[in-house]
DNA sequence: AAAACCTCCAACCGCCAAGCG
DNA sequence: TCGCTTGGCGGTTGGAGGTTT
């Protein structure tokens, strides 16, 4: 890939060696992820933290697939990708053993091929149609410090109703229409359909029950447990977009 | 055979948010 | 409150290798 080059008096760039790859490798192995900042000097690389941790997230870590996208992977990312857009950590989260450059790779070689596919065909209506998509982009949230995702909470999902505190005092409430930037889609039967196909069976995997997980990665792939007034689980998309307050309430309040 | 072109993908860059003192 | 550090993410780059002309 790149060449080797030296910016600074000590910091490698540039393609990895076997070499580096081991050390970093069995640094890993023993001592753990995290702490990136530590794991050069620890580990004896001259490569900054960053890149120890790409190396490690996109080629070293266990269990990364590699070679071609199986179909049903292809599928993931296209359905994955019109809900979500180009939140690549997000949609790797929810394809095992790929990374998110793989995926960023992979689209933005798929979105190549496309784009010059419809430029030779610029005629065809139907395909521009099926382009036609709604992006559903989860944006950084304002949440409460004291959200604490760890006691497995329970969402309660309100419409027009006056949010709760917690018992401890604080108001761990959030705006799903402000935060999470949903579009003001109507959501018919066939869309209902289309997004629980789409997450059923791997949010149930998650701990028993649905939900959205609100990253794959520093959400640890915990899910939130939506439910309605009367405590029945319902689809996180079963309700309407427009002004929704959802509340974080203690489990042992339920 | 060789030059031109294309595709793939590892790696870098810049930015942002959270955490901490 | 502010500034610094760190982790994480998405966008982009550019070299290697394959394909076409």
């Amino acid at each position: 890939m790149r060449p080797y080059s030296n910016t600074g008096p000590e910091l490698r760039k540039g393609a990895w060696t076997v070499q580096e790859d081991m050390l970093l490798k069995n640094y890993i192995d023993k001592h753990g992820e995290g702490k990136w900042h530590l794991i050069p000097l620890k580990a004896g690389l001259n490569r900054c933290r960053k890149s120890c941790r790409l190396r490690w997230l996109n080629y070293l870590r266990p269990n990364i697939k590699r070679g071609d996208f199986a179909q049903d992977e292809v599928d993931l990312i296209l359905r994955l990708h019109k809900l979500l857009g180009n939140r690549w950590a997000l949609i790797a989260g929810r394809i095992p053993g790929r990374t998110a450059n793989d995926v960023k790779n992979y689209w933005n070689t798929h979105q190549r091929s496309c784009s010059k596919q419809r430029k030779k065909e610029p005629k065809d209506d139907e395909s521009l149609q099926e382009s036609k998509v709604t992006i559903i982009k989860p944006q950084p949230q304002t949440f409460s410090k004291t959200l604490n995702f760890g006691n497995t909470p329970h969402i309660m999902a309100r419409q027009g109703g006056n949010p709760k505190s917690c018992n401890d005092g604080t108001k761990n409430n959030f705006n799903l229409s402000s935060g999470l930037n949903l579009p003001s889609i109507v959501l018919d039967d066939n869309i209902n359909k289309y997004i629980d196909d789409l997450f059923d069976d791997h949010e149930k995997g998650i701990d028993g029950t649905i939900g959205w997980s609100f990253c794959g990665s520093s959400g640890k792939g915990k899910a939130l447990n939506v439910v309605d007034q009367d405590d029945d689980q319902i689809s996180f998309f079963d309700f309407p977009m427009d002004d929704i307050t959802m509340e974080l309430i203690n489990s042992d309040q339920l």
